[in-house]
DNA sequence: GTCTATAAAACGATAGAC
DNA sequence: GTCTATCGTTTTATAGAC
C-alpha cells in the first residue's frame, strides 16, 4: 500500500535545511530523499532533477519572506522602528533556526560563476530586502540615502552570519540589528557597538 | 622526454584561482589538472588528492597574505591612514583579480558544517585580519574598540563582496575602504557613504 | 506513491609504459 | 615527469514490480 509520506512542500522545506547545510553541489539526491523519509527513486516522482528542486526551494523562500518577513515593512500602522526590529527578528530567525545560515547568500557564492540557472531568484531576495528596508528608512532618509542604507544592512547581515558560521560570535548578528535601528532613530551612522 | 610543465607552486596559484571560481566541491580533479596544462593522471603527482591540495592552497594563501598584505600593518614609519589604505589597497587587488572575491570567505560558507578539515586555515586567516587591522585602529582607539572596528571591517569587507558578486556594484568596495578610513580619522564610525 | 534494481555518466585515485 | 588506461566508487536518472 503505497501512502503518501511527504507533500511537495514538506520537500521544499526540508531541501532547504540540507541545502542551507550542506550546499548545492555537496547534496545528493540521496540527501535529499533520506531527509524527506524516502528512498532516491521515490524522490524523483516529485522533482526530476536537484536543479529544478533547488529552483523551487529558492522561489519558495521567496514568497515565504515577501509575505512574512518583508510584509511588515509596509504596515504602515506601525512605527518605522517597529518595522524594522520586527523584520530583523523574523529574517534573524529563519537565519538563525537551523544551521546554514542565508540559503541566499551561500547559493550567491558558490554558483553565481558556474551557472546563471539561479540569478533571478538570487537577485529578487536581495531587490526584496533593499526595497522593503529602503521603505521603512524612507520615513527619515531621502530616497537615495535611504536605499544606500539598506544596502548597507544587507552587506553587514550577509557578512556578519558569514563571521558567526566561522566562530560562532552569535552577538554580531544583535550588533547588526542595534546598528540597524540605531541609524534609523539618530538619523545619522553609528559604529559597529554604538560607541 | 618527460619535461617539467609547472612547479608546485604555480599548481598552487592555478588552484586557488580554479577553488575561487567554482567552489571546492564544484571543481574535479581534472578542472585543476587542465588548468595546469596536465592530464589528471600526472596532477597525482603533485598532490595526493583534492583534500590535501585545497589545505596546501590556504596555506599559500595566508602566508602571502602574511607576508604581503597584513604586514603593512605594522610598518610603523608610516601613518595609520597609510598603513590602513595600503592593506585594503592590497587586500582587494587579491580579491577583485579573478573572478571569485575571497577564497576564505567562499570556503567558510561551502564546507564549514560538512568538514572541519578547513576549519584551521579558515579561522588564521580572519584572526590575522583582524589582528593586523585593530593593531592600526589601536593608535586611535582603545584595543577592545579597535578590535570591533576591525571585526566589523572584516563583515564589511565579505558582505561587500558577496553583493558585487551579484550585482557587480563595484563601488561598494570602494565605500568599504572609505568607510574604514573615515572611522580611522573621525575617532568615531559614520556610515556606509560617509553623510 | 514507494520500492528495488540497474543503467549511464562522472569522479577520485592508482598502475604502469615511456 | 607525463602520459594512457583503468579500477572502484559515487551520483544522476530511469524502469518496472508492488
Amino acid at each position: 500500500m503505497p501512502v503518501q509520506k511527504v507533500t511537495r512542500e514538506e520537500i521544499l522545506q526540508k531541501a532547504m535545511r540540507v541545502f542551507k547545510r550542506q550546499g548545492y553541489h555537496r547534496t545528493t539526491m540521496d540527501d535529499l530523499a533520506r531527509a524527506c523519509g524516502l528512498l532516491k527513486g521515490s524522490f524523483y516522482h516529485y522533482f526530476s532533477s536537484k536543479e529544478v528542486l533547488m529552483k523551487e526551494v529558492l522561489r519558495y523562500v521567496n514568497d515565504f519572506n515577501e509575505k512574512h518577513v518583508f510584509a511588515v515593512a509596509y504596515e504602515e500602522s506601525l512605527s518605522p522602528e517597529e518595522r524594522l526590529g520586527q523584520l530583523l527578528d523574523r529574517l534573524f530567525r529563519g537565519v538563525m533556526t537551523s544551521e546554514g545560515g542565508c540559503l541566499m547568500g551561500n547559493t550567491v557564492l558558490e554558483t553565481s560563476l558556474v551557472t546563471t540557472e539561479f540569478k533571478e531568484p538570487l537577485q529578487q531576495h536581495f531587490t526584496n530586502f533593499t526595497r522593503a528596508v529602503g521603505h521603512i528608512y524612507e520615513s527619515v532618509f531621502p530616497a537615495e540615502k535611504a536605499f544606500r542604507l539598506a544596502e548597507h544592512l544587507a552587506i553587514e547581515i550577509e557578512g556578519s552570519i558569514m563571521l558567526v558560521r566561522l566562530g560562532g560570535h552569535e552577538y554580531l548578528m544583535q550588533d547588526c540589528r542595534d546598528r540597524a535601528l540605531e541609524r534609523l532613530r539618530n538619523g545619522r551612522e553609528p559604529g559597529p557597538s554604538g560607541s
